[in-house]
DNA sequence: AACCCGTGGAG
DNA sequence: TCTCCAAGGGT
């Protein structure tokens, strides 16, 4: 109780104006707290107004083309929340009417939201009594509790969930989980925490035990692998071959057609490789030139990519798909393509 | 359970 | 340059 007033305290003199905080309608609340997931505010905000301005209300979204959803998400990265929301929002359009669901199941049951998300809608669109637990919240409690089992593992899971309960305020919720979040995000951050304005120092473990830079326990440490991809810029007519990606984490963005390579190879090494071959059999072409190395970092791969400009003479262009300029620019693709289409000026 | 998924900013 | 990691979720 004490530590819920404090918080709130707290809350009423730093609280951040935040768009989504103006509104209980729960597709704006939604499509917010989807933006954020893994997402620093900053970030997320100026996608958070396009998505909105173009999509106001979700059978807006429910009748948009994925293709419209993926360009408003370009660079905001994990492209499979644009493709859940999106699926999401027909479901809800054909399943509920068109009326976003109002009790936790239900908002847990959609694609793309867990347990975070659904807890959050409930909470701030319908100020229903369930805490929050992010990855703010994990930090404020295993600090100022000293909590310090991993909230990855399932023992963790049920020790955080618990405690938030617990803490939770019983008639301000919805404020209270937004103020455990600003919290998290404006005092009590990763690296450098404000412990000298924070007014919990006197009852937090971590601080007084000099645990801050352990709190809260980590357990993933994630294998990033490396990938060599040559893609092929073939402008034939006044068009590009430019295609959809119909698998892994860019499924439904374009891109240029590309050889993979096992790894760091040269000039005439690629031109020897078997795929190489396949895609060019029957052609006639020349390399005219190739861009420098960009080396594109995901959160599991960094991605070494040479783009190479090509003529060739008898292209079949049936075979391929093919796009204007003008056609380009309209579809949704991965940061890396941006990037050296932005460079080379190709628009 | 363990591993997968983007991008950019801070330090 | 390098590491960490941010309003997590799906498989």
């Amino acid at each position: 109780m004490v530590f819920c007033n404090t918080l709130l305290k707290w809350y009423d003199l730093n609280k951040r104006e935040l768009p989504w905080r103006k509104t209980r309608d729960p597709y704006v609340i939604w499509i917010s707290e989807i933006i954020l997931q893994q997402t620093r505010v900053s970030q997320g905000l100026p996608y958070f107004s396009k998505f909105i301005e173009s999509f106001p209300s979700l059978l807006d979204l429910a009748n948009a083309q994925e293709e419209e959803v993926l360009k408003l998400w370009q660079g905001l990265g994990y492209y499979s929340r644009a493709r859940n929301l999106h699926y999401t929002a027909k479901c809800i359009a054909e399943k509920y009417d068109g009326i976003f669901p109002s009790n936790y199941e239900d908002i847990l049951s959609l694609k793309g939201v867990g347990n975070y998300t659904a807890a959050a809608i409930s909470s701030f669109a319908f100020d229903l009594s369930l805490p929050v637990v992010d990855g703010n919240v994990v930090r404020v409690l295993s600090r100022i509790f000293g909590v310090e089992t991993p909230f990855e593992s399932f023992s963790g899971k049920k020790k955080f969930y618990d405690l938030a309960a617990k803490l939770l305020d019983n008639k301000r919720h919805s404020e209270y989980n937004q103020a455990i979040m600003d919290f998290g995000a404006l005092c009590c951050t990763p690296k450098i925490p404000k412990c000298e304005s924070c007014p919990f120092v006197s009852m937090c473990i971590a601080y007084n035990t000099n645990n801050i830079n352990k709190l809260p326990v980590k357990l993933k440490k994630i294998k990033i692998t490396n990938r060599f991809l040559n893609y092929l810029i073939i402008n034939h007519e006044e068009q590009f071959i430019f295609s959809k990606i119909n698998k892994g984490i860019w499924k439904g963005m374009y891109q240029f057609p590309y050889i993979e390579v096992e790894k760091k190879i040269n000039k005439n090494e690629l031109f020897e490789e078997e795929n190489w071959k396949i895609f060019f059999c029957d052609y006639k072409y020349k390399v005219i030139a190739s861009s420098k190395v960009y080396l594109h970092k995901l959160s599991h791969q960094n991605i070494y990519a040479t783009f190479w400009f090509i003529n060739v003479q008898n292209l079949n262009k049936k075979n391929f798909k093919c796009v204007s300029k003008q056609e380009l620019m309209q579809l949704p693709v991965p940061r890396l393509i941006e990037k050296f289409i932005n460079d080379y000026k190709l628009i």
